[in-house]
DNA sequence: GGCAAAGGTTGAGGTTATCAACTGTTGCCT
DNA sequence: AGGCAACAGTTGATAACCTCAACCTTTGCC
């Protein structure tokens, strides 16, 4: 039995550690998909889009990391409920620029605050620890 | 534009922060899981058995969080693969306890060190960040 | 003008997921 | 003992996601 246990590394032991945090916090998040009339996806896509800043579809794929004709669909759906639209671009006419509507970003700023919400084990932590993994997470990020 | 810009505390901006580094390793994810033949649901459906700890169906579906009829499927697919075994219950003959075969203990182990392997912003870190990192989450998590 | 390449859409095919309905088994309860 | 509600798991219907290949339009280059 000696065998299948293999010396972790305080670094794997900590994103193996993130990893069942995040797994914990998976039904939530389809929750609030769910209380938005959204499928997970969607809320991600509309979580992607920038209000201020229209991309063309593909720039949703790759932000997405999926297919164009992914995005196709998905657009579809939030198209459907005025969250967001397809406007003709400028200089080329093949693109279509995503629109954020007044809606959807209405939506999308309840979504973002509902998704930030933390995690109660991590509410417990003490401010100094909570303060210390802010700018340790910073300092790997950036 | 102020109004959109809601003053976050330390714990929240470190929660972001972990989402992000997720959402970053997520095609890695399926990669692997690729690597094993397996798809994604699959990979967590064996990562989540026990070889040791032979458990009923249902036990692998609240695991998962999800229907007992979807992890019929799952597990349909690992053991067309070999991976797995379906038992029947020695004192309940209602139950299918899964077992894990010996291959699919060998996957097993390769799968979770693939999974443990760190993201690389995390691996930049210094070795005093890396052990207040696992500290701190072993706190957050026991 | 011709043509390769890019942006999106469509359609086919495969997978995951849920729900409702069903079978077989168990255990309680009178 | 018999009756019956509850449980474990499967099946079938349905919907959604995702990818790939094929296609149309537009673009930019030569």
């Amino acid at each position: 039995m000696d065998a299948a246990v293999t010396r972790r590394t305080p670094l794997e032991d900590a994103w193996t550690l993130m990893g069942e945090l995040f797994w914990q916090m998976r039904p939530r998040m389809v929750r609030v998909a769910g209380e938005f009339g959204l499928s997970p996806p969607q809320l991600f896509a509309l979580k992607t889009l920038d209000p201020d800043n229209p991309v063309p579809m593909s720039a949703l794929a790759t932000a997405l990391h999926c297919d164009n004709s992914n995005v196709t669909g998905l657009v579809d759906g939030l198209e459907a409920q005025g969250l967001v639209e397809r406007r003709p671009g400028e200089h080329d006419r093949r693109v279509r620029m995503l629109v954020v509507t007044e809606r959807g970003g209405a939506v999308r700023d309840r979504l973002t605050a509902a998704m930030q919400e933390v995690p109660p084990q991590l509410a417990a932590l003490s401010a100094a620890d909570q303060q210390a993994l802010r700018d340790i997470l910073r300092r790997a990020l950036g």
